[in-house]
DNA sequence: GCCTTTTATTTTTTT
DNA sequence: AATAAAAGGC
């Protein structure tokens, strides 16, 4: 027992022992957050006071849930061992979606859902908006899909129905009512976006008393992780598990929120506190992960943050190596100083996939990837283009959901004509007709009609006897063979890759079979939708690790690289349209330059392609909020110094007698500094385009605006 | 009705 | 740059 504390401090300690009252625990980055939690619940469990069966643990992401579970059974004698995936002792840990999807499918008849109900991903979604205002013929010049979905989305992580939604003038009444038919289009098809798992589970408990009553009877003590990133129903969830009886306990960093695009509310933390913690909050100070200059870097760029709770990092450790800062020429002259860097370190004994490459958005990985690939450096992409998500792997799910739930009018359409069997648009719009008359779906029109359509269905159907009694691998793969999916992409020239896409999506079922206690194709589906970014190739190789720094969230790296940090890519231009958007930013900054133990380089570009264009970017303003004693320039040069072979020389500005050219930095007298993006005429005609750093982009003469280099 | 070419649009972050 | 929608030829 006391194995288990030995090496905690005193207030982590303290936090995993708290008695039987709720908390909540304000731990900062690298303050030993996922360890206080499952040591708690260890603790719980060693010491008698719960049984596995009364433990509901809840996290963001399936990797954190994993990772919960992976950590838990290290702790706990082998008897008590929980598999992953599997739980025999019945803990209940998983994502915030994982455990509704858990929920409805066990009370699917209560919930008001078929047994075999099929999960919407975003695109899932974002085309079903699209038929519904096709049918309903909503002009989408005025009412554009993905507002729609923002909308619907907003209203239902706000535990808003149609009939409550925000709607204060024509435009939002309008989509209120669209919200409305949307819902009965996934009523009557029988699916469920991602917010509507939550929705619908906590509408379940909340007016059904005895499941309600057996569920706060059961859970003893719920243990709620990234309790920051939680959204108003999440957390309204979250209560209605919690008895008289139940202790919650909540950790969380209100400095690491970075989701508040997708609703989530800090302000659950004081709500929290107030309802259920009553002044029982523990501060985690102590970092254990990063040296001292990487923490007197983030503490004083989060400082610059007006709404915080207010915490102060610190560590044990001393000051370390200082934060590298490099200015590239270009995003590939980044690249390649990104590659030598990590080949240096690797030779220097730090394993490459001990080191992050982060990036603000996922487009910039290219570039990376490619010098990676080219200097046979081994990495390995999270995110990004799920495995999931691809077409083809789309396509295959699709016919399997229309095996198993052929209500699904979105499956139906997406591969009734894939691969090509004569049903074009006019077939369709009259078997959509037939069907609204109705009142049925797709299928069930399909079925009674006759002539090509009919043909699918009966298609559809052999799959399906075809396959009865064989295991979820071999259901699969033969369905990608009957469909005709298999023969299209061996046709195709560029059809390899999904060939063998496919392939691994048959390992994919194998591999769920295994590891999964329920093996139906229902389940998989789920999996499928729920952790479309799980499944990756490549994983147990010692490989770079590039992510979004989102992505990283939670993870620890002995070196971390953050790229792009340039105005308008890192903080993001959109962000600059949100309300506290720039905060979010920053908060994202904190938590990008808080993944680093050891080492941290900061990089950006002069130049960059974006778009399909060069674009001249000024750094970031986090590089400013830095304190400068704790950074190394590597660099104050005009001529890059790293440039991949392929590259060719930069370009020679053509010559012009101003002295000015494009890709400077200048600085002018009103607006400040900026860089010259774009050049027009000569002599003393010149003009330039100057993007300020605060003043915008403006057009300036030469002749006459008094710029001077900077 | 199918398939290729052109045109437009788009790009934040994720369950 | 890359992909989706639209248009045009077969």
């Amino acid at each position: 027992m006391s194995t288990l504390l030995d090496t905690l401090n005193p207030e982590q300690r303290a936090a995993v022992t708290l008695p039987h009252e709720s908390a909540l625990i304000l731990a900062g980055a690298g303050s030993g957050k996922t360890r206080v939690l499952t040591t708690r619940i260890a603790w719980l469990i060693q010491t008698g006071q719960v049984s596995p069966h009364g433990i509901l643990a809840v996290t963001f992401t399936n990797k954190a849930a994993k990772e919960m579970l992976t950590r838990i059974s290290a702790m706990l004698p082998p008897s008590t061992s929980l598999r992953a995936g599997a739980n025999p002792r019945g803990m209940w840990v998983g994502t915030f979606h994982g455990l509704a999807n858990r929920l409805l499918r066990t009370h699917w008849r209560e919930a008001g859902l078929p047994q075999s109900f099929q999960i919407l991903d975003s695109a899932d979604q974002l085309s079903a908006i699209k038929r519904l205002m096709k049918a309903l013929n909503v002009d989408t010049e005025k009412y554009e899909p993905k507002k729609l979905q923002w909308f619907i989305n907003g209203n239902k992580e706000a535990g808003r129905r149609a009939r409550d939604a925000d709607a204060y003038d024509d435009y939002s009444m309008r989509l209120a009512e669209l919200y409305e038919a949307y819902d009965a289009q996934c009523q009557r098809e029988g699916v469920a976006d991602f917010p509507e798992l939550l929705l619908r589970s906590y509408e379940l408990l909340y007016r059904n008393e005895p499941l309600r009553q057996h569920y706060q009877d059961r859970f003893k003590h719920i243990l709620i992780d990234e309790f920051q990133d939680t959204n108003t129903l999440q957390y309204r969830w979250l209560k209605l598990f919690a008895g008289p009886h139940t202790v919650l306990f909540a950790v969380g960093d209100d400095d690491q929120s970075i989701y508040a695009f997708r609703g989530a509310n800090t302000a659950n933390m004081a709500e929290f506190e107030r309802e259920f913690a009553h002044g029982n909050v523990i501060k985690l100070e102590q970092n254990y992960r990063s040296h001292g200059n990487i923490l007197t870097a983030a503490n004083t760029l989060i400082s610059q943050n007006a709404h915080r709770l207010g915490k102060n990092l610190w560590t044990a450790e001393g000051e370390g190596e200082p934060i590298r800062v490099f200015e590239a020429y270009s995003d590939q002259d980044e690249a390649s100083f990104v590659v030598d860097e990590a080949k240096a370190l690797n030779r220097e004994g730090v394993s490459f996939s001990d080191m992050a490459l982060l990036y603000r958005s996922n487009a910039q990985s290219r570039v990376l990837e490619h010098a990676l690939f080219s200097a046979g450096v081994a990495y390995r992409v999270y995110g990004g283009l799920r495995f999931f998500e691809r077409q083809e792997i789309k396509h295959a799910l699709a016919y399997l959901r229309l095996m198993t739930h052929p209500e699904d009018d979105g499956a139906f359409l997406r591969v009734v004509n894939f691969p090509a069997r004569g049903i074009g648009a006019r077939t369709l719009e009259q078997l959509a007709d037939t069907a609204a008359r109705s009142g049925s779906s797709l299928w069930q029109a399909a079925c009674t009609g006759s002539g090509k359509v009919a043909g699918f269905a009966k298609l559809i159907e052999d799959i399906k006897q075809a396959t009865t009694g064989l295991t979820l691998a071999e259901t699969i793969d033969h369905a990608i063979e009957a469909s005709g999916l298999a023969d299209y992409y061996r046709a195709d020239k560029d059809g390899a890759d999904r060939l063998e896409n496919l392939n691994e999506l048959v390992n994919a079922a194998t591999l769920f079979s295994e590891e999964s206690e329920d093996n139906t194709l229902d389940a998989f589906l789920a999996h499928a939708a729920l952790e479309a970014g799980e499944h990756q190739a490549g994983a147990g190789q010692d490989a770079l690790q590039l992510m979004t720094v989102h992505a990283a969230k939670g993870l620890e790296f002995h070196t971390v690289f953050i790229t792009g940090l340039e105005e308008s890519l890192f903080p993001h231009e959109q962000s600059a349209h949100e309300e506290n958007g720039l905060e979010e930013e920053r908060r994202l900054m904190y938590v990008a330059i808080t993944r680093a133990r050891r080492r941290l380089y900061l990089t950006h570009a002069q130049s960059r392609m974006l778009h399909g264009q060069v674009r001249y970017g000024i750094p970031s303003r986090f590089l400013a909020e830095l304190p400068e004693q704790v950074l190394l320039h590597l660099n104050r040069r005009a001529e890059p110094s790293y440039r991949s072979v392929s590259e060719p020389a930069p370009r020679a500005t053509p010559a012009n007698d101003t002295g000015y050219r494009v890709g400077q930095s200048v600085a002018h007298a009103k607006f400040g500094t900026g860089i010259i993006i774009d050049f027009e005429g000569r002599g003393a005609d010149a003009r330039v385009q100057v993007k300020f750093r605060d003043a915008g982009t403006k057009w300036l003469a030469l002749a006459y605006a008094k710029l001077s280099p900077a």
